[in-house]
DNA sequence: CATGAATGAGTCTTCATTCAT
DNA sequence: GATGAATGAAGACTCATTCAT
């Protein structure tokens, strides 16, 4: 009997998501995938050249997302404070801004926390050295990708990135929001909190740090 | 005793932890370990039980080692300062608090960067379901927290550690700090920085994260 | 009819053809087949029961032109010198016998030019252990002795063929003819000699063996 | 049970051309090989890197064997003959050449035949276009081999070939002999006779082939 | 006729582990 | 300690064939 309910390509991709973040890309098994999604294995080679072409759709999948996700952000309300510079900001309330700052913060973390599996499938795959090892790094580039750098230019905000503040906001500012997510079930069930306790600390600790990234090109 | 040519276990160590860094522990086979350590494949299970039991002993000893580092750690000069408590510490200017501090900060860069490859398995392997799903959270305890911890409880003084200060602890400060070691080597690839360049930038950036940490002991 | 696209089925026979005799039957899969013919995997299920069959269709295909082939053969010119047996032969000169002798080799020579694919999967195949293994046997029976064999029959002439003749008619004719079909490009290939040229040589050196099998019946 | 017996890397060679020169090299599985030989399947990639690496060891093998044959024969009683060049050779009555010449292709034909499964494999294999298609060629080109070149040079024979010689030997020389090899079992069944009776029907008719090729040497 | 999707049964190859010496 | 040989179990990937439309 074939299989005709929902797209056996995508149900593939969701079972490597999940296999991949629970057990790692080498620990798991096309077997396992193809059981999981409910597909005959063949099938995974029918719509993928290997395992290896599978993790790739999934990295590329999460690029895409973030390109989109700055796009959109950037034109969202709450970004609009930008819109006629210093001299319009100057006018916002402290509250009015600290309000701004949280939601775009909770942004960012919804953004991760949607997508915590395949962070942490990133973050597997990039500590290994060899072809993924740099794809965490591309996450922070995504600053310079044209797209996204126009869209800031066209708003008159420049972009322009020292290493200082690469590593500032890789090593400060990437990695506990990353880490927050790919840690976020974990810790609840290793300290007891729900995730919104969680997220709520973490919001606490992390926001001064993300303020901080942001306070120069406020002024 | 002649201790030039480590013996067959220590290589066997090393080489594992080589591979289980780069590829990871799924990533890494048998063969490969006994190729890199040059020696006989078999001989790797007459030291130990399975694969697996390499990955264990290779934990343990950075756990040991962390132990170790947190009792030498309060013995050593810059932790002098807390000897008495508040009362002495407020004789101290700002200038020597913060070579103290800088000084305590660099020791824990040096530790990690001296065990990145260690650390790298463990984050890995800490993202996977499984026996070492949890380890990174003792490691914060071990590390960050420990030697300050230790010392004021070996003076009596308890330090109520809420969940907040957890968060704070591990994803705000371990996680950028082991970040750092484990993407170290690419990141100098990845952007031409220098070793030295980048330990500074990160230290200009880590810096008041970790005092704000250590702020609230002090005053 | 306007036949210049040649139809699926064509296609897909001339595909297996191509591949079977660049890859073998067991070189060559079904997927490429189709991908060479342009047309669906499953459409040569359509046409064909099996991969087998394709083959079959190929080696039946084969046979039955050989049969026409030897029809055609005792009824063109050069063969007309028979008609009315050794009376009229003799009065033939050395000059026109060597005339129309080459005129048959060379018709012999394209004919399995014409077809070295297929004699190459023939070739390959009854070298395996299997339903073709004797083929290329029958071909002798089919080709090289076929048109004489049958002109004399129909005059009525008996050709008593004996083993030794047989041995001979294969091993050091047919072999030799068929082995310039099919390694006719690979030939060219490797020692940079047009077809004509190889031709030329070839015929020059197996002229003398093939009249030679020939005098004895001739004389 | 571990086995013990005989070299179970020479029994996985064995069985593999045993099944190589029934079934092709495609259609023979691993695991057959592995059966036939009665060894792990697993074993055979203990010392063979792929089923590939097995064909060409045989292939090796073969090759090395004719060189190795070829520098034998030519210091063999028989060509002894040819030691001190026309001179001496013209006193010998051609009875004695013909004796001569007989067991010198005998020992041709023996050869061929002690070797017809590599020979089976040899055809099957050059007839496919890609690695090994050139293969047979090298068998002629062995005649360029160094070593055996200067054997015959140092014995004062010039060893000068032309294309034509080249399209000789290769077509009507070669492929008659390892012809008579490969079919020579299935040839027996056909026709119902035994290998004394073919190889004198053989030899018969290709004994003025391979005299032919050599008057001129002796002429 | 034609096709995209699906599949059972393999196929080659690998791997952690064991054994005899 | 050390090693070459051996192996069961599984691994990724393939293939001829079928089916629904």
């Amino acid at each position: 009997m074939h299989e005709q309910i929902p797209d056996s390509k995508d149900r593939i991709l969701q079972a490597a998501e999940d296999l991949f973040s629970e057990k790692g890309f080498d620990g798991t098994r096309v077997n396992e995938i193809a059981a999981r999604a409910g597909v005959n294995k063949a099938l995974i080679y029918y719509y993928f050249k290997s395992k290896e072409e599978i993790l790739q759709s999934l990295m590329n999948a999460l690029v895409e997302d973030m390109k989109q996700a700055a796009i959109e952000a950037i034109t969202r309300d709450e970004y609009k404070m930008f819109e006629e510079g210093e001299a319009k900001f100057t006018h916002l309330d402290e509250a009015t801004i600290d309000r701004y700052l949280e939601m775009a913060l909770r942004q960012m973390i919804d953004f991760c926390l949607d997508r915590k599996q395949v962070f942490r499938i990133v973050m597997m795959e990039s500590l290994k050295k060899g072809v993924w090892q740099s794809l965490i790094f591309r996450i922070v580039d995504l600053m310079d990708d044209a797209s996204i750098t126009a869209v800031f230019e066209g708003k008159g905000i420049a972009l322009e990135v020292d290493k200082q503040q690469m590593v500032d906001a890789f090593f400060v500012r990437l990695m506990p929001l990353v880490s927050f997510a790919v840690y976020y079930d974990e810790w609840q069930a290793a300290h007891q909190m729900t995730g919104e306790a969680l997220t709520s600390a973490f919001i606490r600790s992390f926001k001064p740090i993300y303020y901080r990234s942001l306070r120069p090109v406020l002024k």
